[in-house]
DNA sequence: TCTACTGTTGCCTAAAAAGCAACACTCGAA
DNA sequence: TTCGAGTGTTGCTTTTTAGGCAACAGTAGA
């Protein structure tokens, strides 16, 4: 039999790259002239294929060569490997034209409207044949899942950045006290001072998240107590706590810009640097190689966005 | 863009292999403990093709490697041309296995009964699967088409043997006088007379034919003259001829086993060496190596019929 | 028979692959 | 935080393979 010899089951491309071009122009020096190599090269290495087969594949003729059977059938499936490449670089290079491929974006909470009016919308609408994945987290899942590599691309609020996350761009977004309309504090002048706002119940996010980790900060440079009396992992419950009641929240203006443009609740700047230098990020796993599909998407967010350019991605 | 620089095109084998290996394993480092060979050598062919690609396939985390979406790409396309190799593999086992084949055989006039009944009936129906060609020519349109390659097999009765043509079997069979069964020779003592024969009105095969050769030869090495009433192609019209009168003709007695049988006709041995030693002679282009399918059948011709075999062929 | 052409072989050089050892880096745990 | 076991990578080396050159034996047609 043949075959089944130790051989790695892998045919060598240039053995029937070789094959093909003698039996299609006919004889070995033909092709060899046409291929610009000897002809004792090809022969070689047709006789190495057959020997690798175990089978006779050409018909050596005083007048060139003649396919066997064998041969024939090993021509078929050349021709098939032949076209099942050149699929191949079609697919890599709709990868390229963005014609192809998945994105998967994660950002945090309250960005979506901004995120999808802006530039989602647009983007997808001119690239419809890619896969955009958009999903909302937490800051910190945000985080977790780009180090990860579960999304390429990451969007969020004060995010902790720790080696193994890249923050591709910035912009200063300061933490705000949120209140109602109606609230005593819209009438003091701003910058408010921390302790105007102390005098006010506080509802505060979870441990854990970037935005809490900014008011621990300020709470201890500061050398005051917070008292939370509502702790909660969800803006929504916060935004309903303001607004229902006397109570102050701190969250990013970005998350709740609704509200504000419909005057349910009002951003009032803090009277301190942390607060104020507090940052929105895009962020990207360090060092992973993005798709071209994402590398668009990536730059047109940091060109469209009023963020500062960090740093420029090699594309 | 990638690819369109001024590679040939054709992928390596090996290095969709290596990157295969290193996708499925998770790591280059495993993937070359299971292989036997040094990380360095995937990590480098890997690169190579991503040099060859223009693309990036994997990406390198500290622990281990994953794929792109072009590496995945490319990881279906691999994964598609092993089946294919597989099924190319099945095909030529097939071919081994005479499940698959094409197989042309070429017969002078006169053979046709005796092969299908005696052989070719048996090979057909114990291979459905082959594709079997059975034509019958003239001897030396048999000789040719061998010697050309149209055909693989033939057989024939006095064949003009020239360089290039083998004889794989011969079997004497003595050219002979045939007759109508109530022809006055046929109550003279065989072997015939030369001189007894020529009495009678002769019908002989055209010029150009292997028995035609044989006659002529006799003619010179007798020192006589035949004198030919009727010239003809056909056998069947020289068989018509003596039936329907007392002519006589020389054809083989292969060629007309039906007629004796039934004793419409009756074939006499003629006393002349020439005559006695004439052969049918199974042939095949020297040197074209024959297919699986081809080379049983060539086998089980020789060793079932009543052939004296010339040489063994290399199975 | 001669001649132009075929495929093939032996010997050599160039190129590619593989082995070896050391390196830089990531990641998880002490 | 430091440490150590894991990763991929990079210079070197040797080994294997492909390719070039020239001469050869055989075929096919004039």
């Amino acid at each position: 039999m043949a075959h089944d010899d130790k051989s790695p089951t892998h045919l060598n491309s240039r053995w029937l790259y070789y094959l093909s071009q003698a039996l299609d122009a006919g004889s070995i020096r033909t092709a060899s002239d046409r291929l610009d190599v000897e002809p004792s090269v090809i022969s070689r290495q047709i006789r190495q294929l057959e020997q690798a087969l175990g089978l006779t594949l050409v018909e050596r003729h005083g007048r060139g060569v003649r396919a066997t059977e064998a041969g024939d059938i090993l021509l078929d499936f050349y021709r098939e490997r032949d076209v099942a490449e050149q699929t191949l670089f079609g697919q890599l290079s709709e990868l390229d034209g963005l014609q192809r491929g998945h994105i998967s974006l994660l950002i945090s909470e309250g960005y979506s409207d901004r995120l999808m009016s802006g530039v989602m919308n647009d983007f997808c609408a001119r690239h419809p044949q890619l896969t955009i994945e958009m999903n909302l987290a937490s800051v910190n899942d945000v985080v977790r899942q780009v180090y990860e590599c579960q999304a390429h691309i990451g969007v969020a609020y004060a995010p902790r950045l720790i080696p193994g996350i890249e923050s591709v761009a910035a912009v200063r977004q300061p933490l705000c006290a949120i209140v109602h309309p109606e609230h005593p504090l819209t009438r003091l002048p701003q910058p408010l001072a921390l302790d105007a706002i102390l005098e006010w119940p506080l509802g505060l996010v979870g441990h854990g998240y970037g935005i809490r980790q900014l008011i621990d900060a300020v709470e201890v440079l500061s050398k005051r107590h917070f008292h939370a009396s509502l702790v909660s992992n969800s803006l929504a419950t916060l935004k309903q706590y303001v607004s229902s009641g006397n109570g102050v929240t701190f969250i990013g203006s970005v998350a709740l810009l609704h509200e504000l443009r419909r005057g349910q609740l009002v951003a009032l700047e803090v009277d301190h640097p942390v607060f104020r230098e507090a940052e929105s990020h895009v962020i990207v796993r360090r060092q992973r190689p993005l798709s071209p599909a994402a590398k668009q998407l990536l730059r047109e967010i940091v060109t469209l966005w009023p963020f500062g350019e960090r740093r420029r991605v090699e594309w």
